[in-house]
DNA sequence: GAAAACGGAAACCGATCGGTTTACTGTGTG
DNA sequence: CACACAGTAAACCGATCGGTTTCCGTTTTC
């Protein structure tokens, strides 16, 4: 399974999951076993540990993006696409195994804002609410700017909720997003001009 | 002006917060140094370094519970008194420093459900939850059960929102509160049978 | 076929990890 | 005075930390 990649991704790979799995402080000789690479390959592959967890984070972030958002051929309503992120979060909880969100994650425990790892995390949240904007400005919100924001929050509420109680959500997220879009304006089945 | 305590005292009040500044993977040299408190004391007041956090975060519950919401005699609307808990984190992430939640936060590090700490974390997350559960019951609220989970994962949210953005919320966790109590029939100044 | 680059195994570095132990200094208490 | 107790400082343990270096085999390249 290993050698067929490139050192450089089987890194990447195992990085993701260690890094998820064991949190950041896992150590470097850990990983390079695990990847089947030798310290002194990773040291000339990456400049040190804490790039390597930004670009394990960055790597992972579209692969984590399909697997939330519904791709561009699902033509059904904004807000039915925007729940189907909440969706596959219950899925993913139920599934087991589930550590919260791996960028929110990584930040809370790199602690620091200025760390790339940081970085990166804020960038893929930022894609996120973004996404929403873009179903949220297609649905005629009134306020698509702040609901956008508050449908990311109510998103790591749930993950913190997961994490934090180790049990499934129940629709819990869903229930929630569905609840906050009704007071915004966004009603079932409903576009703009439409 | 760490002398006067109790050892075992100078340990929590450290322990407190350096786990919460650094992370539970701080040393326990660290630890002992900062609360001037030699290892032997520290092990023999703790079985290990894990029962440490496990109490260091029971014995913060109080005073951040305190710090969160309105004490029995603050008679304002049960509305009102959920909102201060946003308004008080508002505040809380404004005077910086602000790196989360400690609760959800440490359950995150520790990766483990059952871990000492994670046990005090759910316990903790609970009596949140109870608390906006009171107030909703007073207020008459429909389904007072699933309003205080989401209003939980709203803090939880807005804490995660706070830690990656790294600036002050601007209000949106009690804005959003806000709006999820106007949908589930919980108005400004209204008490139930009142 | 020679040379250069790639990359894994492992030793090595000083520092730190969680945890134990020894030695010593107080501070009462009989 | 003697004794027990509480507590600190510091050495100590094997393991691991992030990072560097050496060695050697394999593959590519001309």
């Amino acid at each position: 399974m290993s050698t067929s990649a490139t050192p450089r991704e089987r890194l990447l790979d195992a990085a993701g999951e260690l890094f998820y799995r064991d949190g950041v402080n896992i150590g470097v000789d850990a990983l390079c076993k695990a990847a089947g690479v030798s310290k002194k390959s990773m040291y000339q592959l990456f400049r040190s540990k804490d790039e390597l967890i930004a670009e394990s984070l960055a790597s992972r972030g579209p692969a984590y993006q399909t697997l939330l958002q519904p791709g561009a051929e699902d033509d059904r309503s904004p807000r039915e696409r925007i729940l189907t992120v909440f969706e596959r979060q219950d899925e993913l909880v139920a599934s087991g195994n589930y550590l919260g969100c791996p960028y929110v994650g990584t930040a809370v425990e790199l602690k620091n804002p200025e760390h790339p790892g940081s970085v990166v995390a804020r960038h893929f949240k930022q894609q996120l609410t973004d996404f929403f904007h873009r179903e949220l400005v297609k649905a005629g919100a009134e306020d698509p700017s702040t609901v956008a924001i508050q449908l990311t929050m109510i998103f790591d509420g749930a993950s913190a909720r997961a994490v934090v109680r180790a049990q499934p959500l129940g629709g819990i997220g869903a229930a929630t997003a569905s609840a906050l879009m009704n007071a915004a304006g966004v009603h079932a089945g409903e576009f703009a001009l439409s």
